[in-house]
Parts: C-alpha cells; structure tokens; sequence
DNA sequence: CAGTATATTAAATCA
DNA sequence: TGATTTCCATATACTG
C-alpha cells in the first residue's frame, strides 16, 4: 500500500512530538507558551499528542529533535516563581456548594529537585491557614494527645437491632494449624456501622480540584476531617471538611507532580510530613514545618502505588514499572530493595494488620499475590499464595482484622479471600467495567470485617458483604451526580466514607 | 510474538 | 443543548 509508509513516517513523527511535548511540560514552557499565546486560548496543549491521529492536524513543530528524559532528571531546574502560571483565574464558577477557585488549567509541574509549598501552591490567596493546622497536629501528637485514639467518636451501635447488619464483628479462628506461616487470629473490632444512617449532606461535598482523582485519604486523626486527594495532572488537594465558609471552602491545591498522583502516605506518627507518589516517577516528602515538598527518590519508571509497612514506618513499599516492588528505606534515604513480582504493572500493595509480615500485591498481570516479607529475599521471591482472576485487578486489601482480603478485578467479579491459611476464596458478581475516564474500582472495606464499599456505574456506592457475597445495600443521593469511583473510610470515624469522581469531586457520608 | 490500532466509557467544557 | 475533547486502561484484533 502506498500509505503504508507514510503511517510508518507518521507514527515515528508523531512518536517525536509526543518526546518533544513531554519534554516541553517538564521544563515548563508550556504554561509560559501559551501565556504569549491568546488567553482565549484555552490552552489546548494536547494537539499534538498520538491521540485519534488526523493527518490534517499538523502540529507546527515540524522537526523536533530527539530529547533524551534522563537528561532533563539531572538537570536540576531551580524552583522558579515563574512555574506556576500565576493565573488568578477568574473566579467564575461560583456555582453551588464547595468548590475550590480552581483553575483547570493543566498543571504546571515543574521543579526536579525541592519544591516550596509557596511555588506549589495553587490559591489566590495564602496557605498559611493549612499549614499551621498540620503544625499544630503535629504539636498535639508530640504533647501525647490523640495518639492511641481510635474509634472514639462514635458509639458502637447496639446489637442486633437492624437487619441489614449480617456480618459477625468477631471471627472465629483457630490460631494453629499454620501450614504456611499466616497466622490470624481472633481480634475484637468495634467498628460497627449503621448503614442506614448514612447520608450524603450537600455541605459535605465539594469539587476541591480539576481533573479525574486517582486517590482519597483521610488525615488519620480522629476529629479531625481532612482529606488529601491526588488527581491524573499531578495536583494534591486538602479539604478541611469542617472548615465550611472560610475562604477557599478550607480548600488547598498544590502541584508537586507531573503526572498521576498514584499514592498519598499520611504517617499517623508524623502528620506534617506526607508521602506522595506517582507516575512520573518521584516519591516526595511534603514537610509542613519545611514547607517544602522534598524529591526522595525517583526513577524512571512509573510508580503505580505506594504503601507503609505498619511496623516499620520507615521503609516504603511502592510498584514500579512492570511488576517491580522497591523498598524505600528513609534511614538511609535510598532504595534497600527491589524485586520483580509481577509480571504487569502492581496495582496496590497491602499489609495484613494481625501479621505484617505477610503483605499483599495486586496486578494487572491478573493475580494476587500474598508475601512473606521474611521469605521475600534477593534472590527469587516466591509467594505464598497467588489468587487468579480473569483479569487485570485493580486491589487487594486486608479487612481491618487482618482475616479477610478482597481484590477488585476487571473480570466483574470481587474475590473474598478468607480463612486461617486464606484458603477460602469466594467470588462476587460486580461490574467492573469503568472504561477509561473512570478511574477503576476498589473494592474497599469500612471500619470492621462487614463490609466493602464500591463504587457502581450508575452514582452509587455498592455495599457489599462478604459473608453474603452479594450487594446489601446501595448508597445513593441526588447530591451525587458523578460516579464516585476511590473510597477511604475515615480511620478513627465510623461511619465517615469519601468517594472520589473523575470530575475532582469528593463525597463524604456520614453517620448520624 | 511484539508492537499497534481501536472501541469502550463519563464528565467537563466548548460552540 | 449538543458536540467535542479528554487520551499513560484494557482486551481484542490486527500486522509484520
């Protein structure tokens, strides 16, 4: 065919825009280019990426020279004012309800070294607010306060007075016959939550950033309602849920990233200091008391998920490119250990809360693995058990007592994995297909074994119990109106959900 | 088999 | 209101 080569020349071509476009984003030409070019212009920046290819949409850019990414890592560009495009954005959307003056520009991630929390700050007006609010946690903690809370603030519910309650709260687990070294045992949990009593009040939604979130996490303090949301363009918003009317609804955007947020670490010993991962291939410390967001580590390769070991709260666990597993040690400040185990990306990384030795691996290579840290050794790790689905799955969590685990799967189903050894596994039907602007469900489990939460296709939450392997319950609200898709329950507050859409949007339900 | 092209999907934004 | 754009997810159907 005669176009053939043409197709080839064009994807090669195409293939170098792209190079040279991401090259252009990180040295932050983009914001400055299209501030010289028209206003009106929305910054359409995306027209010369690969997608939908129009051969009649030449981008200007004709010849682009080949750019090497390593290279653009080590030069360290200094934190200039100038990366953010100083948009004051007219505050148009004054619409309804909470909602931060965001300016839904792309992102103008910059900085390769340290970014100041002032230069990362996305707001017309100062931070100062926030950042005083996490020094003063932080104060609390080291004064002794509100360390060892937990569930203090709400009642557990009287027994047995309402159906839809199914799951017992406690297990029964015999605490030997241990054939491959995972040991659960019986743990009490008070956790109970009123499913009926959950309500979505239109105070307490609000759209606190541009753009599809990728995670939602609540500041693990008990009184305290704030969550921190990361988004595909690489932004990290805070929303004081309580601090309703102040200025910016207590809403506060940063821009530390380049590309998606796939993790945010809160570290219950240190609120001021927050982990946050993502695509771009830099972990980074955000300091309140430095208010800077510190470059740790980075790579090359995308990092897909990030998580703590429980008892070691110093060393990162976080997926990297095609099934790697890196372990970030802080002590030492550099990567202790890596290995490949997986086949495709790791989609989430889990600790069994009875036994944190034994941690857990989704993958879109279609399994589940359980680990033994202790067996995991340089040369081939070997699991202890692997779960198959039909497809990519997305997540794999421990139920709080540590007994339970549930993955989400892009086959449609929910595995419950149980038992002493977790040699129970059970399915549940739950459609999964979110397609590609929805950011892909996890199954997530609330603040005792009863029950996970999902997000379904049509604004709903799916609440599903796995003693039942079914649906029991559906949240739903005319306040909703996007498809929340990313749950955290609150960790000191039953009953306290977030949902997260692809729209920026967060949902909080409450208990009464 | 490795690389690639494409349909799918919802919500914000644009005209 | 309707049409357009988003565009690092995935499975499938292709090509070389």
């Amino acid at each position: 065919m005669a176009t053939q080569k043409l197709t080839e020349y064009e994807i090669k071509r195409l293939e170098n825009i792209r190079r040279n476009d991401e090259m252009l984003a990180a040295l932050q030409l983009h914001a400055k280019a299209s501030l010289l070019s028209n206003a009106s212009k929305r910054q359409r920046d995306g027209s010369a990426k690969s997608y939908k290819v129009s051969p009649a949409k030449k981008p200007k850019e004709t010849e682009t020279p080949t750019v090497i990414r390593r290279s653009l890592r080590t030069r360290g560009m200094p934190p200039d004012s100038n990366c953010l495009d100083a948009d004051s954005n007219e505050n148009s959307d004054k619409t309804t309800l909470n909602q931060a003056s965001i300016s839904r520009e792309k992102p103008s991630p910059c900085v390769l070294g340290p970014l100041k929390m002032r230069d990362a700050y996305d707001g017309t007006g100062s931070d100062r607010a926030f950042i005083d609010t996490l020094l003063s946690f932080e104060r609390k903690l080291k004064s002794g306060v509100g360390v060892k809370e937990k569930f203090d603030s709400l009642k557990v519910k009287e027994e047995g007075n309402d159906r839809v309650l199914c799951g017992p709260v406690t297990r029964k687990v015999k605490s030997d016959n241990l054939n491959c070294g995972i040991k659960i045992e019986k743990r009490e949990f008070e956790g109970r939550v009123d499913l009926e009593s959950m309500s979505l009040e239109p105070e307490n939604i609000a759209r606190i950033m541009p753009g599809r979130i990728m995670t939602v996490r609540f500041l693990p303090q008990s009184n305290v309602n704030i969550v921190a949301a990361g988004n595909k363009l690489g932004n990290v918003a805070f929303w004081n849920v309580d601090s309703k009317g102040e200025k910016d609804n207590g809403i506060f955007l940063y821009r530390p990233h380049a590309g998606p947020i796939s993790g945010i670490l809160f570290q219950q010993s240190c609120l001021s200091k927050i982990f946050t991962s993502c695509y771009d291939g830099y972990l980074r410390l955000m300091d309140a008391e430095k208010e800077v967001f510190n470059l740790v580590h980075s790579c090359d390769d995308a990092i897909f998920c990030l998580s703590q070991h429980p008892n070691d709260v110093k060393s990162l666990y976080f997926g990297e490119g095609r099934g790697g597993l890196s372990v970030w040690d802080d002590r030492t400040g550099s990567v202790s250990s890596q290995w490949t185990l997986h086949e495709d990306r790791i989609n989430t990384i889990d600790f069994n809360p009875q036994n944190p030795n034994i941690m857990a691996t989704s993958s879109s290579d279609a399994t589940v693995c359980l680990w033994d840290l202790r067996k995991v050794d340089a040369g081939k790790p070997k699991s202890l058990k692997i779960v198959n689905h039909e497809r990519a799955v997305h997540s794999a969590y421990f139920s709080p007592s540590g007994s339970s685990l549930a993955s989400t799967s892009f086959d449609d189903t929910i595995g419950i994995l149980s038992g002493v050894n977790f040699e129970d596994t059970s399915r549940v039907q739950h459609s999964n297909q979110t397609g590609r602007w929805i950011s892909s469900f996890r199954a997530t489990w609330g603040w005792d074994d009863s029950f996970v939460y999902v997000g379904n296709m049509k604004r709903g939450v799916d609440i599903i119990s796995p003693d039942q392997r079914r649906v029991i319950k559906t949240l739903q609200s005319p306040h909703m109106t996007a498809i929340p898709c990313r749950f955290h329950a609150h960790p000191c507050r039953v009953g306290m959900l977030a949902g997260a859409t692809a729209g920026g949007q967060v949902y909080i339900w409450t208990s009464s």
